[in-house]
DNA sequence: TCCCAGAATTAGGCGACCCTAAAAGCCCCC
DNA sequence: GGGGGCTTTTAGGGTCGCCTAATTCTGGGA
């Protein structure tokens, strides 16, 4: 007898696309540099940093997310949650319309940029039965589980390793088609051995041995790649969707 | 030296999601009634007249169609090319989805209405090439050509069989998932042979040999079945996307 | 021929997203 | 500890789709 207004549970429409897309940005930024600033977003998603504002206002108010004027903003778990089950999307459709339907790797993100929005729940759920439930999408990033787990990792730069070391491709940034495109042809892919054998100085090109072959490239491109110690096993954190924030989440950086 | 302000071709934005599902309903009241009314296409979009008065005069600025005020709407051939492209994504995404992921057929139809406007005409095709270039979609339905060519019918409804005759299922509306759910219960589905036994006179039930199994069917439910005589064969009427309208394409009713 | 029921359009608004320009706040450096 | 530069927010608009209520048109029956 305390509602004031009676009425079935009052459910809220399911975000719209650029809800979720802002979520994902907001996800991406926390876990890059710990927090999410207005001009951050506004970067990532190619918009101007006015609108940035005006939409996080509105998220904030439906509980997506924190907002501390000139602050600042941070995911709510219920933000979390749409943000993750986002992200899941995107990394299954990655992953099946690349192994299932022959979607190169570098148009592939652009399009599940926007199926990901599409795609029902189902659907998704069977494409991952489909390919058996993959761990990580054809870049080597993880998917989230249907729960809203995943398995975030602290990763270094191929552009960090000591000269001489070994280290495995763990992801590369699916943001960049050419960038892509090129790290194809030289045989790098997630799963792949490289060795750093030099390294010029003042920004000078480094030397990687790919299986029997050497290859040069700019130091730019070997900052996107993200690698783990050939020796290294098991370094993934858990890290649970409804979990209340606690910023232990670590920034992916050098090791 | 006549283009008052220079610059690139000036292309047009892509049609958004609604624009593509007006223009969907303005093909299909075409095909189903000869023009498509106001009310029409309010029913067909579950949305308030006054709305489709206000789109439909956008989309005619915008030369997607024909509109004489009080006297309904036709479709340009540009606006028939976007509609017969969209059409054609709809019964691709329906056709893999049922055959590879296993989506029943019952629900399909509702995934691939969104679907339609997020999927690349790439991935349209590869899906088509998987299929082997199917022909029809789940329910029956002609897949228009990636050129915007389509094989329309005349088709006559299996409640206007005469008793004793025989005809093959062909088409079954994808519109109605309990409609969907019980025809495929009993037996039909397109491909199907069916009998019509008997009719029972004042609206009653008719009587269906399917098989070797009799079912009775209301009339409402065999109004649904677009069905061929068995005899029939080749009454496609090839229906090409950008020909000047002449209004000859047959409207669907009894032969 | 006139009238009227139903169909269609106009009038007036709203919410979601986006933009540019102007104002305000924050913070680091001198 | 006061500026100045960068970031962020506010102010003021615009477009697209949709709604309800009021008005206008059309076509068929009396
Ligand atoms: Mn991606
Ligand atoms: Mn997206
Ligand atoms: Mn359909
Ligand atoms: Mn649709």
């Amino acid at each position: 007898m305390s509602a004031p207004a009676a009425g079935p549970p009052e459910r809220d429409p399911p975000p719209s696309a650029p809800v979720e897309d802002y979520l994902k940005a907001v996800y991406e930024c926390e876990l890059r540099s710990g927090s999410a600033a207005t001009s951050d977003l506004a970067a990532a998603l190619q918009v101007a940093p006015a609108s940035v504002t005006g939409m996080v206002r509105r998220l904030a108010s439906q509980g997506y997310l924190d907002h501390v004027p000139y602050r600042g903003v941070q995911l709510t778990p219920r933000g979390r949650a749409v943000a993750l089950r986002t992200i899941r999307r995107h990394r299954v459709l990655e992953s099946y319309l690349t192994a299932v339907l022959g979607v190169p790797w570098d148009r592939v993100h652009e399009e599940a940029e926007r199926l990901e929005h599409a795609a029902s729940d189902d659907l998704v759920e069977r494409m991952a039965a489909a390919l058996g439930h993959p761990r990580t999408d054809p870049h080597g990033a993880p998917i989230p589980t249907a729960e809203g787990t995943i398995a975030e990792r602290t990763l270094g730069s191929l552009a960090d390793l000591a000269p001489g070391a070994t280290a495995r491709v763990v992801m590369v940034s699916d943001r960049n088609p050419a960038l892509l495109r090129y790290v194809a042809e030289i045989g790098l892919h997630p799963g792949t051995e490289v060795m750093l054998v030099a390294r010029a100085p003042f920004g000078g090109p480094l030397t990687l041995r790919i299986g029997d072959r050497d290859t040069q490239v700019g130091p730019t491109l070997a900052a996107q790649l993200r690698v783990e110690d050939s020796a290294e096993r098991a370094g993934a954190v858990e890290c649970a969707a409804a979990r209340p924030a606690d910023g232990t989440t670590a920034p992916t950086g050098t090791p």
